[in-house]
DNA sequence: GCAGACTCTAAGCGCTTGCTCACCGTCGCG
DNA sequence: CGCGACGGTGAGCAAGCGCTTAGAGTCTGC
């Protein structure tokens, strides 16, 4: 892949699906899972919404649960790589939690429906595929336990227990899928901003 | 009623539900929403877990969904209640925003699969029926902003975003639901102390 | 001791569901 | 030009869904 090409991948969120007719099903399978849920959705709905044919789903995916799983997989991967990354962006631990959070933050909120069904379907997935997705997420955890880890080691932080203040960090950041509207009064970045203050009074950084 | 029989009531979570079949198969409906979800759960199954015929459901509730409109009213009900007598509790606003969290966090990790249906299930509702409970929440929202405001005019907080972290707190008890786990190493009074503390720090709370 | 109300069941109706299959148009290629 | 591969459709199957109905058992009040 060019340059040029890893650029356009990531300005459309689901470029790396491919045909088209497979992505233009995904899309479809997402906006109807985050607007009535996976198991209130249809396969004619998602055939509808997509203008093709309840059968043309089952010539790119074998069953309505695969199309649920490859939705989760891409977007387990794409919140992963935001906390790596963000991560990696160098900086005392409050300027690398301030910038996760503030990314995870944006994400779910930019991408509500995406998130929101990536967050809150994982129980219909199968055994096989929930173990997978379950192992994603606990990578997404090591990550911020990690920050806080190191923040309490250099004495920037105040933290008496991490592991709970981890569960509450990310419990935080995924739960604004739930919520936000893009009917409300704020954006993601905004959201976003306001999220990173808070977390960092919860661990009570010091500047 | 008198003192004993309230006492009773508040023991026994779903004692206002009478007659007994009725109780019996809402109490069965809560868990099998809370395990798979309303939309994937079937009256047969309501019934069976029960211990009772699927046409024994439709004695006691109309539809299926008057029985999540019923878990859900009386949920929300008990949610708000919770919130109200903490703020009645007295003391300073630090106080009655830490008794706040820390009861509503108990509850729902104490109750979490009837939290689970009532916070997460409220799509599944008629429009009328989603109204009325929406407007309970609001009542939900303005205790917990009340406090936020009283504690900012009397300089005990420091919150530059009341709406904003208003949201925040209820979504961070709100979600204790989705991820607690009776197997897990925390009791819900464990979890509950560990918010208030997390929420006074929110609000840089000046004991 | 029996009428009537109440609670529950067995059976099943009409419909929707996830998914399949026989078939068809449109390509690239020898 | 003929032909196989590919991606699509219309129709429909078996199973499961929410819910109904006819009738049986039981309990209460007179």
């Amino acid at each position: 892949m060019t340059a040029a090409e890893e650029t356009a991948r990531e300005d459309a969120p689901w470029g790396e699906v491919t045909p088209e007719a497979a992505r233009k099903l995904l899309v479809a399978a997402v906006a109807a899972f985050a607007e009535r849920g996976y198991h209130a959705t249809t396969t004619r709905d998602i055939a509808g919404r997509a203008g093709m044919s309840p059968a043309a789903l089952y010539i790119h995916y074998k069953t309505k649960e695969e199309l649920l799983h490859r939705i989760s997989r891409i977007g387990h991967d794409k919140a992963l790589e935001i906390l790596q990354a963000a991560d990696a962006s160098g900086g005392a631990p409050s300027e690398r939690l301030a910038e996760a959070v503030r990314s995870f933050v944006r994400w779910h909120a930019g991408r509500h429906d995406t998130a929101r069904v990536v967050q809150y379907e994982l129980d219909a997935l199968s055994d096989e595929h929930r173990a997978e997705i379950v192992g994603l997420r606990r990578r997404s955890d090591e990550v911020v336990r990690d920050i806080l880890d190191e923040g309490v080691e250099t004495g920037e932080f105040d933290v008496p227990d991490v592991p709970g203040t981890t569960v509450a960090v990310l419990s935080l950041c995924i739960d604004v899928a739930r919520w936000f509207n893009v009917a409300g009064r704020r954006t993601p970045d905004e959201v976003g901003a306001l999220y990173a203050d808070l977390v960092l009074r919860m661990v009570r950084a010091q500047k």
